[in-house]
DNA sequence: AAATGGCGTTAACCTAGATTAATAAATCTA
DNA sequence: TAGATTTATTAATCTAGGTTAACGCCATTT
């Protein structure tokens, strides 16, 4: 496991890389996304203090990531990296509990994710965002939370105007 | 743990339930969906043999669940029951190898699912469900499979004649 | 076999959000 | 601090997919 100080802007995951990240947040905040075939981001997750990120799906299916991942804030971070190839662990005992919870907790916000992106309207999405993130909306840039609720920064900016006069 | 057979269109879980339940599939074909305020139904996933089917999320926040389950084939299903405010186990003993993987493969499919909803076409989305789940789709019906990629059974009719006409 | 109800398809019309573009404010950089 | 770049906002226009509605086809029930 390694520790590592990244600045704003700087990349720790580019896709097709040939190692597996496994990236542990300790102070700061960080991005994970992917660029579709039209050259636009899309925002999997943010990363503060305390998660963790990793490509879950090209690490159990052995692939390559597609994701980008970097740093929105200075970060202090800790890296694990894996072989390409290198199996996720088959039993229990290879697991820590730390790992256990937070596989359960991706799983509710993952979840939580596609609920949203089902069956919310923008306006929707964006309450439920500021709701459940409030630390989070000051510390990243509009556009990037519109690219979260997978809306243009332009359709965002609309609805917080609608939001403000509607009271 | 309760083993039970379903017919064809049985209820297994309706929300705000004061249970919750963890559904293993043994055979058949379960759908979990949920209805918006608008009366809309959206599938959140199918569950066919092998799988098992639980609100992480409600169970995680100690939350009554929004979900419905149905049978879309008859179906044998083992079932836990578990109380609204029964903990999630909080560590590793708790666990088998059986649930640790299931969550990780739950992780995966979710995540391409999140990837899918945001940056996919309905024609894509589409593309991605029949080679991801070949035998899912000439089991249920296609206002099913339109549901669950987040369009209506109109749209997804036009998507697949255009799909036959250009090539 | 008639009646009922679910399902898929087609078509006309509509709307939420995308696209494009222009502007101004904020932030970065030399 | 001047110039360059990024960001947010507003507005005009466009479009993918939604809505509504009508029709035909199967199944199931009577």
């Amino acid at each position: 496991m390694e520790i590592k100080k990244v600045a704003k802007g700087e990349f720790v995951q580019k896709p097709d890389e040939l190692k597996h990240k496994i990236i542990h947040v300790v102070t700061g905040l960080l991005r994970m996304y992917l660029v579709d075939d039209d050259g636009k981001e899309h925002i999997y997750m943010f990363a503060p203090e305390g998660w963790t990120l990793s490509d879950f799906a090209a690490i159990a299916e052995s692939k390559k990531s597609i994701f980008y991942i970097d740093a929105i804030e200075n970060s202090q971070i800790e890296i694990i990296t894996k072989g390409v190839d290198e199996k996720i662990p088959r039993t229990l005992d290879e697991y820590t509990d730390q790992t256990i919870e937070m596989m359960g907790r991706r799983i509710a916000t993952l979840q939580n994710r596609v609920v949203m992106l089902l069956s919310f309207s923008a306006l929707d999405r964006y309450k439920q965002f500021i709701a459940t993130y409030p630390d989070i909306v000051n510390r990243v840039p509009q556009r990037m939370i519109a690219s979260y609720l997978g809306i243009t920064p332009q359709a965002l900016s609309k609805i917080r105007g609608q939001k403000n006069t509607k009271r």
